[in-house]
DNA sequence: AAAAATCACTTGCATTTTGCAAGTGATAAT
DNA sequence: ATTATCACTTGCAAAATGCAAGTGATTTTT
């Protein structure tokens, strides 16, 4: 990984989207964020595909460089930070949402079974429904209960 | 990177399509296809972000393995195999389009400014354009010119 | 028809990135 | 005061990357 220090290789849309958050582990730490709720390191570290500690740390701040997430004190742990999505981190839902359609279709196995309203609603206006998921993540709601099963 | 062989690390449907084709330089070929119409090694060897020879030839081969690029001898050139997507790939195209969307909002340099036409529909209605754009790709017209500009 | 060029790779090797285990220093809980 | 928890960092082996230099199959040029 590039650091935000060094230059892109090209302003190519596409190309610029993955320098930014185009990461396995990056991309990996937003769905933690949308999905599950989840805000500090510790709980990152947590996921099922496995973290390595160094990544992590690389990749948050990486993604803190690109402008997706910001890092704030905890409120009661001096120990821990919160990660939270910038507007910026926000507007990445909509593509995610994309991702999670094109999942679901291809995947016989994908876990999207579980969450078959939300990915109805996505098909139906990803948008109107993005719109929806970006008020609830900012208010650090994660996914809701009403879009599983 | 992993082969087609290898598990998934998990079936949530972000890591799926990480693992299927959320790979930097993967995305970049289903760029070339979908907006620059290339269709052979020697063409993705030209784009200007550099790929590496093993690389690339690396990453076609996890393409196809994981159903989303195809090979066939090429027409005149004996030499060449042309490549094209599957239904799987094009089916990448929303995706991608929604990429190039949160770049050119958030990339003040992006290329994107070069098909601003195109980048309104996509605001206006990713799914139709999408349509219309995997008929011309799978016609081997890259994104056509009405778009540019 | 022979020689040269083109094309799609592969190979070898140095550099970089990853993944794991084991710290470390700060705060919190007991 | 002592121990645990948390968010990292460090060290190092293993894997992936990037580059240069092949290689073998066509195709083009002479």
């Amino acid at each position: 990984m590039k650091n935000g220090k060094n230059k892109l290789r090209s302003h190519c849309p596409v190309n610029y989207g993955l320098e930014a958050f185009g990461d396995r582990w990056a991309l990996l730490i937003l769905r933690d964020i949308v999905f599950r709720g989840k805000r500090t390191y510790g709980e990152f570290l947590k996921s099922e595909e496995g973290f390595a500690t160094n990544i992590l740390a690389s990749r948050i701040d990486h993604l803190i460089a690109a402008g997706i997430l910001q890092r704030e004190g905890h409120e009661t742990d001096g120990r821990k930070d919160t990660f939270s999505l910038t507007e910026k981190g926000l507007d990445l839902i909509p593509l995610i949402f994309e991702m999670v359609l094109w999942s679901a279709k291809y995947d016989s196995r994908s876990e999207a079974k579980r969450i078959i309203r939300l990915v109805e609603l996505i098909k139906k206006d990803n948008r109107k429904i993005s719109q929806k998921v970006m008020e609830q993540v900012k208010r650090g709601e994660g996914i809701v209960a009403e879009y599983l099963s």
